[in-house]
DNA sequence: CGACGGCTTGATCCGAGTCAATCCTGGTGG
DNA sequence: CCACCAGGATTGACTCGGATCAAGCCGTCG
């Protein structure tokens, strides 16, 4: 079960760039650009296992991806999301501490840790890099803690919506990859807290609705006011 | 407020190695011990404040360490405490993300981050180990999301208990260098809740509590099942 | 001895969870 | 084109775990 995780899927795809891509890429991005190959993955189908060994490093090229753990009673916890760009699965340790499966079909980007490591040894901007992301996942960990361990389910809903808002750099309408269901693990809360809050949030005026998955937000501010 | 946090609390210590220091290193550690210099902070003093520019890298020789972030109407999360050998501050970006501050009278050695970054450049093996450490902090967060989301009161309470009892190599008997209020901000809980669960565990005959900072195991595998 | 800070305990409350129906909505087949 | 279906989302009624409010207790230190 160990390296079958990227082979299962399918078929690597051909190495184009994107069409618009940046000209400054990070050092990192510039390694994925460089040894990484495009993978695609179904909808909900896991890209690694948690204690699986950590082989391979990700980016995510389109769709969405989720991180979590799972007690043994089935509770769940989504640690992160991972957008178009975002890079997960640095691990130093030898397994996974989290698994991850695509939220939608995906195309991500599969980078041999040995070979980018083996790179970052000779290039410092290289290793800088890669430090800095998985510092970068550390502080977003850390934001987490505080929304989990003391936001009530107004102000988990309000950062929610104002970070996807952000990651999706949208004026007005958040486009959710995810169901209620993930989003309940992610802010853990239950799916019916989360539509009741939603629901709640649309009579105040702060959002609508317009479909289960698109949210327009109305009212930054009140979602600020919320957010703490 | 820059350049103080260091210099306000005391004077830099003559820098001896401790007693029975271990004779492997860390790239790490080796380079605390070389650049570093250890610090005294007294009980609940501030070593560095969050959006403070994040100029040093921290190692505890002696004490504990709470790291944690506050919002407007004073509700706290901490992320993690640091016990002798441990790590933190280890940020990428400009400034630090939560705030540090001694729970009893402590030694840190502080480094500059500057130097430490500059031979990690030309140091694979340093880069490599900072970047393990950062990788750790993070695999550790995502572990406490998943007890601040999805765990109750006793399972919380449990797991910090065989937490701090694996840290501290605790046979039997484990000493909390915090108090309940910070354990409660640690397990997202409140004070009067850990308490009681507590007292809830003594009854059980899980635990004992010959005084409010010492707590005995006396059945790691009723504690163990509580985990998850 | 008194006072203070940290901890425990009790009584009550309330926000989110649980259980149980619906209600869409998008996809399928007739 | 429409009826039907399935899975996801919403809503309602009720419960309950942990928060809140309020005393006490205990140990340490002056």
């Amino acid at each position: 079960m160990q390296t079958q995780t990227v082979a299962a899927s399918t078929r690597p795809l051909p190495s184009r760039p994107a069409p618009t891509q940046k000209v400054t890429l990070g050092a990192l991005s510039s390694a994925f650009a460089l040894h990484g190959a495009p993978v695609r993955f179904a909808r909900n189908t896991e890209v690694y296992g948690e204690s699986e060994q950590a082989e391979y490093f990700y980016q995510v090229v389109s769709g969405a991806v989720r991180t979590y753990k799972v007690m043994q009673d089935g509770r769940r916890q989504i640690g992160a999301f991972y957008l178009p760009g975002d890079v997960f699965g640095l691990e130093a340790g030898e397994d996974h501490a989290f698994s991850a499966e695509a939220i939608v079909d995906s195309i991500v980007r599969v980078a041999r840790r040995s070979t980018i490591v083996a790179h970052a040894a000779r290039d410092g901007e290289l290793a800088a890099d890669i430090w800095t992301h998985t510092a970068g996942g550390f502080r977003l960990a850390q934001e987490h803690m505080l929304l989990l361990g003391r936001k009530n389910a107004e102000e988990r809903v309000a950062s929610f919506l104002l970070d996807m808002a952000r990651r999706e750099s949208a004026i007005e309408v958040v486009e959710l990859p995810m169901s209620r269901q993930d989003i309940a693990d992610y802010l853990g809360l239950t799916i019916e807290t989360v539509s009741r809050t939603l629901t709640q949030l649309e009579d105040k005026e702060a959002i609508e609705l317009p479909s289960s998955r698109r949210v327009r937000l109305r009212s930054r501010a009140s979602l600020q006011r919320l957010n703490g």
